[in-house]
DNA sequence: ACCTGAACACCGTTCAAGT
DNA sequence: ACCTGAACACCGTTCAAGT
C-alpha cells in the first residue's frame, strides 16, 4: 500500500495512533515501525507535527462513496458514514478536526475539496424540496455541526448511552434528516 | 478567588492552558507558578491527567445563567452563550469534551448535572410547542450535537469564515432554532 | 500531611558525520 | 538526497528525606 518511505511513515503513524493514542506516537516509535531511525522521519516532514497534519490530511482525503440513490438519501448515508468512522477510528477523528487542521497547506485544502462535494449533494437536494432552503453553504455547515457535534459527544460521553433517552451519534444523524427533510 | 492550595493549582493549570495550549501546562510550570516545587501537585493531584480532569470538571459545572424569559429563549441564549465560551477558550473547550472526560467521576457528574438543566428546558420548550416533540433527552442531544459541532469545526476552521456562504458558529445556532422552533 | 531535590526513563530536535 | 548516532534541553513520575 505504501509506495514511498513518506507513505511508510504515514502509515506508521496512524496505525499508532490508533492503538495507543497521541502519546503513543513518538517518532522514535515511528522509525523503528518502519525500520529506519528515530531522526530519519525530519527528511521527510519538518517535525512531528508536519508529519501528524499528514495523516489528516489524508484522511480527510477519503472519499464520501456515492451510493446509488438520490442527494438526499446520499447526504443521509453519507454523515451516517462520517459519525461510524469517528467512532472507529477516535483518534484520527479528533487529529484530522482537531488543533492540526489550520497550519497545514494540505489539510486545509483536503478539507475545502470534501466540502464542496457536501455543498454539491445539498444544493442537489435543496433543488427537489428535501432540504430546506437558504445558502446551501450554511445549510451544509449546519448538517456537518450536527454530525460532527454527535460523534464527538458520543465520544467524550457527553450523551447518554444508556436509560430513557439513550441515543447514539447514528441516532442523533437520523434525527437531524427526519426533522430537516422536507417530504 | 483561590482559597486552598489545590485550587491554587487549577487555576495555574487553567492559566497556562489558555496562554499556551497543552503544550504549555507542565507540571513545573504549574508548579513555578504557585511557588511550589515541581512534584508538590502530586500531593494533591493523582498525576498530571488528573489535574487536568479538575480544569475540566470546574468548566463543565460553569452555570446557565438563566435571563429572564421563556424556555424556548433561555435555551437559545445558553446555546450562543455556549459556543461564544468555546470561542473565546478554545483550550479548555477542547479539555472539558475531549479525551479526559471519561476518566474521572468528578468530570461524568459534572457534565450529567448540566445536562439535566438542559432537558429540563426542552421538556418545557416542548410543553409550549416551541420544541419538536420526541423523548426529550434526544431532542437535547441533538441540539447540543450542533451546538458543540458548530463550536468544534469553526475552532478547527472546517466552516467557511468569508465567501458567500460565511457563516460562524453562533449564525449556525441561529439557525438550529429557527428551523427547530416551532412557532 | 505536605513539600523538596535528586534521579530515572523518555521525548522532540539539532548536528556533525557518513553513503 | 537520505540516513545515522551522539548530544541537548525538556518532560512526567518515583522516591528517600525533611518539617
Amino acid at each position: 500500500m505504501a509506495t514511498s518511505r513518506r507513505d511508510s511513515l504515514i502509515d506508521a503513524a496512524a496505525n499508532l495512533l490508533d492503538q495507543g493514542g497521541p502519546a503513543a506516537v513518538t517518532l522514535r516509535a515511528v522509525g523503528k515501525a518502519v525500520g529506519v531511525s528515530h531522526n530519519a522521519p525530519y527528511k521527510h516532514f519538518a517535525n512531528k507535527e508536519d508529519l501528524l497534519a499528514a495523516v489528516a490530511a489524508r484522511d480527510l482525503a477519503r472519499s464520501t462513496p456515492s451510493v446509488d440513490a438520490g442527494p438526499f438519501e446520499q447526504l443521509w448515508a453519507a454523515m451516517r458514514l462520517y459519525v461510524r468512522w469517528a467512532l472507529r477510528y477516535p483518534e484520527r477523528f479528533r487529529l484530522a478536526y482537531g488543533r492540526w487542521s489550520l497550519q497545514s497547506q494540505d489539510v486545509s485544502a483536503a478539507a475545502l475539496a470534501a466540502r464542496a462535494g457536501w455543498v454539491d449533494l445539498v444544493t442537489q437536494a435543496q433543488a427537489i424540496g428535501r432540504m430546506p432552503a437558504g445558502d446551501p453553504h450554511r445549510v451544509t455547515a449546519l448538517m456537518l455541526a450536527a454530525a460532527h457535534g454527535a460523534a464527538d459527544l458520543e465520544l467524550s460521553g457527553h450523551i447518554a448511552k444508556d436509560g430513557s433517552g439513550a441515543a447514539s451519534a447514528e441516532d442523533l444523524v437520523d434525527d437531524f434528516f427526519m426533522q430537516f427533510g422536507r417530504r
